[in-house]
DNA sequence: CACCTTTTAGTAATCGATTTCTATTTTTAA
DNA sequence: TTAAAAATAGAAATCGATTACTAAAAGGTG
């Protein structure tokens, strides 16, 4: 184990104080004769010093460090999302704790302790657990949160949501404007507020255009999603697409809640032989990175995650740095990406 | 700003010192009275007391934390890893700073440095910069590092590869078995060594089975990686494949360095009317957890990317743990997971 | 020139823990 | 019964920075 110099080596070695030396190295506006000045850097240059942050932090308390917790970082959803807050947080100093909870409350718990006690000044979170007091406990600790993804009912913080709701009906009304009426719908578990919106959405729309409400075109996962376990929403798209097709007649579009789920859809029409969009219309949920990848690319509606993730950190830092003293609610707007995996039976049928 | 209470509030309120609060409150072994433990313990619960770790940190030396920098976390395959190597980090007791270099040079060496500054006891590292100096320097000053995805020459640390060459070799010898004599190669710019090797793999296995290198078959990208650019490689792959395609006599199948650029080739196929694999064999190289979910389901080389996560983290905690204390070199082995996007020309044949 | 202000730099306290000493008290062994 | 060993706990030093305070020197003003 090596010993690093400190600002007391270099004191020494200058013949001055550490506090003359705290006072250069740390660009303080504090003045120092520009010859002392010179050379306590020279000094500091020449035992190559670097300042330890930690004794730092002791004394000024500003760890610049924030925490994110996410479900899991392969989900290129959140993936984009930490990328936006990372870029941020670098651009403007500061660094970032990741934090997979894979949906777990008791892992989510853990991480919140451990960062508290590591000092972050702020927090960037989709919450996952119901329990809602420890949370509520660190923001009274003067802890700075953002929530996101998952809008968290009575908690005093600022808050980024999506319209989940109008992004499902959106999807539906776009599918219907297409001359869809069979439009099937295929969800992860309504365990989540988010999920519950996006289907109100779709019966919204359904109802809005005086569709009938067909349950056997309600495809919900029942099966939860296991901690640790990964492609969860690629083969939920697969089995419910299975069970979808038990219903005797097929129908002309479906709505999948995520992008992921409706690759796993898409797969297994594929595997039955079923043509996207020929035969069935497929709408996705997000605009992941990879839904203009697949083929056909994936008509979908955008969540904007980089942009969420940049937004996120730039408010939770504004907080931090005193710029913003209010809580702050965003509500971000869906918006329909047009691709290939949905057809137009309008004019479909004229060409007939 | 409040303040949050210390081992000296406890101390004061259960009528004893902080270095008896800190002996029961850190699990020491030391022994206390157990009758005073409790109290301790009780006073502690009651005024809600979270340790410092800043504190902790200051006289430990021990910050429980490392350092992983990587290109970019929306790429799938280092967001596994990354997964692999904070799943293990946070049941050792760790935490992560994550780091985007965005395959800068200027900003890994930024992230270095204030990683060093905020005192991390190990780095996991794919690195980018061909300057292995600063990085060279931070093994000098007792930090442990691990290397991964790329060998760097001559730094004294431990290093997990991956045999990119025969992995390459691999993926042609595979084609070549399933009959294919005109396998194309698309591939990023030759900047790193993996990409060297992997061509180099292929060539290697062309040359051993005798067929003659066709230099019209062999697309490598010019243009260089931008930084924060997304979806590079994806269309890379489309740009990469019309080249390919000026080309008069159609080869029939196609290796491609890696799964996002061969998604790209894929698509360009599909937009071209080109059936895969019926009239072109398309040949990955990662297994992301994407290609298993577009149509045709890739054919690839497999890296195990979140075992190696994992691996990395082991084994950069085994070394801070002092449980291995020599360097070690890891050579991954490559797998090839056979899906359907390469025909076997033999067995088709054979049917015609 | 005397007095006041500004500049400059060092001393020492401080942040919140851990840990080395030192000093009791209790237990064990002879 | 007494000396040595073990158990117990507090005082104070310490980690590496920052900063409040103090103080000397330099500069300005009437």
């Amino acid at each position: 184990m090596k010993k690093h110099p400190t600002i007391y080596d270099i004191a020494k070695k200058a013949d001055t104080s550490t506090a003359t030396v705290s006072r250069v190295l740390s660009n303080s506006d504090y003045p120092v004769r520009s010859e002392l000045r010179e050379k306590i850097k020279k000094v500091a240059k020449e035992v190559n010093y670097i300042p330890n942050m930690i004794g730092r932090q002791l004394k000024t308390n500003n760890s610049m460090t924030i925490g994110v917790i996410i479900p899991s970082i392969t989900n290129p959803f959140y993936s984009s999302i930490v990328l936006g807050i990372e870029d941020i947080a670098r651009s403007r100093g500061y660094h970032v704790f990741l934090c997979n909870s894979h949906r777990s409350p008791q892992l989510e718990e853990e991480y919140l302790k451990t960062l508290f006690e590591k000092q972050v000044k702020g927090l960037i979170v989709s919450s996952i657990s119901p329990d809602k007091n420890l949370l509520g406990a660190l923001v009274q600790k003067d802890l700075n949160i953002v929530a996101f993804d998952q809008t968290i009912e009575g908690l005093n913080s600022s808050q980024i949501h999506f319209d989940y709701r109008k992004g499902g009906y959106m999807a539906t009304e776009y599918l219907i404007k297409k001359g869809h009426r069979k439009i099937a719908l295929i969800s992860s578990p309504l365990t989540r507020p988010s999920r519950i919106s996006v289907y109100k959405g779709y019966l919204n729309a359904l109802e809005n255009y005086n569709i009938e409400i067909d349950k056997s075109l309600i495809q919900i996962a029942s099966r939860e999603y296991e901690e640790f376990e990964r492609s969860y929403e690629f083969r939920n798209g697969i089995e419910l697409t299975r069970n979808l097709l038990k219903c005797s007649e097929l129908p002309t579009a479906v709505f999948v809640c995520n992008d992921m789920t409706a690759f796993g859809v898409m797969n297994e029409l594929n595997k039955q032989g079923i043509n996207v969009p020929e035969q069935i219309s497929v709408m996705g949920f997000d605009n992941i990175e990879f839904s203009e990848m697949i083929t056909p690319p994936l008509t979908t509606v955008q969540q904007p995650d980089y942009e969420m993730g940049k937004l996120a950190c730039n408010l939770l830092l504004d907080q931090l740095d005193g710029k913003i003293v209010e809580n702050v609610d965003i509500m971000l707007q869906p918006r329909i990406v047009n691709r290939s995996s949905v057809l137009d039976l309008e004019s479909s049928l004229l060409k007939n």
